[in-house]
DNA sequence: TATGAATGAGAATTCATTCAT
DNA sequence: CATGAATGAATTCTCATTCAT
């Protein structure tokens, strides 16, 4: 590991290196830690899964935890962020691309899709949100919305530039997010489909119907 | 009540009343118990619903629940098993029913989406069933497959009929699937649109890629 | 048995024998109970015998028990008598008996060990009397006390008349006692020795080494 | 104490230390954690014996206890351990010295008495395994039987080697075990004889019987 | 930064006992 | 007599979190 090997001769580079070094390493620490957290909370359940098994699992003890979050809930909220992430980033990509509604939608879908694939992405909608603070659980909400409100945003906007055809945009919406949040129940890592095949076939799939190819 | 009037003079009508009576009574006090049980399950999760919380609602002690169920486990299944009820009507229903592969599966989605708007249908998809034990898990998966089978076979038979245009039947059984379950997670009681339309709506919207109306 | 005759014909016979009748029967209830419990009581523990499991194995419903004991201390209480009475029949036996004190002690061990083969007698060493209430365990302790002063009786009385070689008293008592009762320990029911050989063979080996034989 | 003092100068001595003296403090807290505990099962009886009351004589609170042990069971299993070990190093210590099988057989008697005469020995007799888990209860059974046959082992030596006259070598061992073993029920710390009197008065009465000595 | 120890809060479950029927 | 239901009290155990070191 090159982590490693930089820790061994950081003052003779520069002073300011082991400041950098040291972040980057508690960052990987963090990172290590929500990435345990996210797949022991996917398996077990968040409030079946104690900070003591998370801990474990990385060779650490239970308090050392504590120098990385805050509490146990601070954990799942970052692993809730990373997995809004990784589908807001589709969202952002797709409303900076060129193309219409119908275009942009399906680019959606697919990023969508790809979030569900992933541990951090399935966090979203396989750990209830109701264990979360009020205040905790309305900024995760916000994120979910606005994924939701990217959906409509598109549908809208194919049924103007005539991309989609006119069709109840609300449930349409949800219907597509719908289909694409269960993909996060019964995707197998060692499925014969491999994500990019199903975000693929999803995008295709769940726009037959509105798609305003005729 | 009717229950405390026949108290009164069972001798009268049949000895077989007071059993009876104590029978229905016991039968309407389980009930009760799994709706509040199911309501605070969905309302806070399944680890953090005390039966304390169950009990005090339903005016007893937490001990007295154990008149009715073995454990808390045994709820959570029961209500499983009242959701998992709720879908598998309307597959024999539609199974039962004269007509073709897509409207069998209209039919199936209709009664599917019915199902997500009520407690015990929700908390099919909002209770993560992980926090049973593995033997319980079981029988409760078996039932949500039977669900998961009817909506392929109603697609393959559509597809041989003629009704359904080819398509993947599995991916295209998931989809559907999966914009019914998220109903359970958006729906509400007092939203501007009743559980029947919705219920319409998807039956449609969620065929019209797939029908061939051409 | 006698006791279903009778009760199919009470009232023809004596309007007083239905009394009999229902305390005879009052009775074989009791003793039924009180097999059952100490069975249980010395399969699995005192605190660990629940009244619900005493009152299955009786066919009956636990509420039931209150019918014939007050409590369950009652219950092991009555245990503890019944074994009791087995050994004290020994020592009043032997006491009414003519012979030197070595006969006696030696009766009265092979009475006492007897009653270690029987499950009333056994829960006198094999269940904690700890478990009682201070004025019951006063009671019982008495009557176990009643036991030892009995070897210590016939144990003096045959230094006295020649029969048993001088030796501490006490401590003989005690040791021959504890022999005793450890039988309750490790016998077996379809053991190789029956309870009636053991018994002769402890009368013989535990008076070897005080008899005065010489 | 001295764990503070030496707290304060770990360096100096050796970076061992610190490390030597938390284990150290530990299995102190452990050792009173079962000297407590074991205490107050024989007080009480180990089921009627809660954590709770362990914890308070130790001014900690219940979950604390938890650090030492896994749960209750693992506290008595300990007791036992440790009290077996008492008897075990009897028996060893016989092995291994020159003597006869009566000599022997005298050595473990007085062991097996002093043994009797501490609460640890005395737990292995007055609390009954039964409330072990079967795995448990099999272990704390093996070592007990290890004992007993060492009473048989040093009986059958005696006869071979001529010390101990002819006699049922089981039934003897049971005898003598058993009127040690009972020593844990009736000897009281400030009772007339001390534990060595004890002991030593037993290895001579519980074998006079079948001593050759004539 | 990391650890062992400790704690407060809480949860499920068991059970003897009571009571209305 | 017997029962179903209910309860209060207790108990074991778990866990997130804190703190001194």
């Amino acid at each position: 590991m090159t982590r490693s090997k930089s820790r061994k001769v950081p003052d003779i580079t520069s002073p300011w290196e082991p400041f950098e070094d040291r972040r980057r390493a508690r960052d990987i620490k963090r990172e290590a830690v929500l990435r345990v957290a996210v797949h022991l909370f996917l398996e077990q359940g968040y409030d079946r899964t104690s900070l003591n098994e998370v801990a474990e699992r990385l060779n650490i003890t239970k308090p050392a935890l504590y120098n990385y979050f805050a509490n146990k809930e601070e954990i799942l909220v970052e692993c809730y962020s990373l997995g809004q992430e990784l589908s807001e980033g589709a969202l952002t990509r797709m409303r900076e691309q060129d193309g219409d509604g119908l275009f942009r939608l399906r680019g959606l879908i697919r990023g969508h899709a790809l979030t569900m694939a992933q541990d951090f992405g399935q966090c979203l909608v396989r750990i209830d949100d109701r264990v979360l603070s009020p205040e905790a659980r309305r900024e995760v909400r916000a994120g979910k919305r606005l994924i939701d409100a990217g959906f409509r945003a598109f549908i809208s906007e194919g049924i103007a530039d005539g991309s989609i055809r006119p069709c109840d945009v609300k449930l349409t919406a949800f219907a597509i997010a719908g289909a694409l949040n269960w993909i996060g129940h019964w995707i197998q890592p060692d499925g014969d489909r491999s994500p990019e095949q199903i975000a693929d076939e999803m995008a295709l799939r769940l726009t037959e119907g509105i798609a305003n190819t005729a």
